[in-house]
DNA sequence: CCATCGATGTGGGCGATGTCAACATGATCG
DNA sequence: CGATCATGTTGACATCGCCCACATCGATGG
């Protein structure tokens, strides 16, 4: 137990975030303001303000906690994913991204918000959003590694993976394509960031 | 002799979301605020509620003069790229898509804000939105047609392709990935869209 | 030609918000 | 034990979205 003894009300900081989030899941991103969330935890309008020093502060905190969480279930499935059949785990590493952007999509709104946009004025967003890249750097050079990923520029590939998976997420929370199962969407998309666009030449056919 | 304004604007409403495009260039979405964009205008704070609803409404109507501008860049690109080449055709449209959101990226954001998520409030974004992908969508049947796109649900390629350019975009606008050059970056990326992750010759433990 | 009426813009007001400044409280440590 | 500073409170202010009653314009019909 280091400096985390709170004084007064008990780790103010995270509670309000908690109740952020939560507010921000019942009725959106825009309806989030700092005086609710003072009000939900239970303290004045003025408190958040020892913590936060404005709204678009407290807005990348939970953006910020929600690339934590997403890091956190992409390193857990990346770990339980069989390490033999490299393909499948970074196919795991693509699903497990959207899944959790469709189990949290406020949360996903949130941490690619306009209000934080310009991360460079949240450090630690910054970071907890760099890590999740990594993690799929990592996954992609040992695909290469393993003859599972066409050779080429880790960090181009990586890129091309993120824009995938992330568009992905963003348009079956935006509901732009609703009309089928966003299960069969996740699989579709990873099968075509796997295999492409263009016709491949032995017919060889790959499972679905 | 000055130019005195009539009592009545004329079109207000049209130069409502040209001050709010305006604005959010100059400060971002969330300093979009319905009195300072009446002030630019030149009216009183309340006049602009005679032509949107709420702030929302016209958040929604800049975002639809967004998609409709999208919309056009991608048709003028495809109606110029040689009909024969329909790869490069499909390429060509995946370029347009992600220029015009490195062209006018808070104008992107604003498509994809939380603030209009619920698409259902505002048909007329909706629309708009629908006719991006259906461009995206006759383009892939067209490939499909020539032989240059691999066989399967239009829709479900469509929506593959449109998750990387837009994922594509949404990551180089917010910059999370300005190692290299955006150009670069977009190729890269529409290359691996065309050719997938996978490694194109079929070679199994081709190593030593 | 003019009275009428719907559409459009004005002016004022209300409750809520973000932010600031001054003050109160209590945990921690010399 | 008393000082000190982080933490929370109280009060205030400008601004915001939104609502209202009223003013003005322009088209319409008799």
């Amino acid at each position: 137990m280091r400096k985390k003894r709170p004084y007064h009300h008990g780790n103010l900081r995270q509670a309000l975030i908690d109740a952020a989030l939560e507010l921000i899941e019942e009725r959106g991103l825009p309806a989030l303001t700092l005086r609710e969330v003072a009000r939900r935890v239970g303290v004045t309008h003025a408190a958040p303000q020892r913590h936060f020093a404005d709204r678009a502060a407290l807005v990348a905190a939970v953006a910020e906690q929600g690339f934590r969480g997403l890091g956190a279930h992409m390193e857990a499935v990346r770990a339980s994913a069989p390490a033999r059949v490299p393909s499948q785990r970074l196919r795991a590493l693509g699903v497990a991204y959207v899944e959790y952007a469709l189990a949290h999509p406020e949360h996903l709104r949130v941490m690619f918000s306009p209000e934080v946009a310009d991360k460079s004025r949240h450090p630690q967003l910054a970071a907890a959003a760099q890590e999740v890249h990594e993690t799929l750097v990592k996954q992609i050079v040992e695909g290469q590694r393993q003859g599972a990923v066409a050779p080429g520029d880790p960090d181009e590939l990586s890129f091309a993976a993120w824009s995938m998976v992330h568009g992905c997420a963003i348009l079956l929370i935006d509901g732009q394509a609703s009309r089928r199962s966003p299960a069969a969407s996740i699989d579709a998309a990873v099968d075509r960031l796997h295999l492409g666009l263009a016709p491949r030449a032995p017919a060889r056919k790959r499972r679905r």
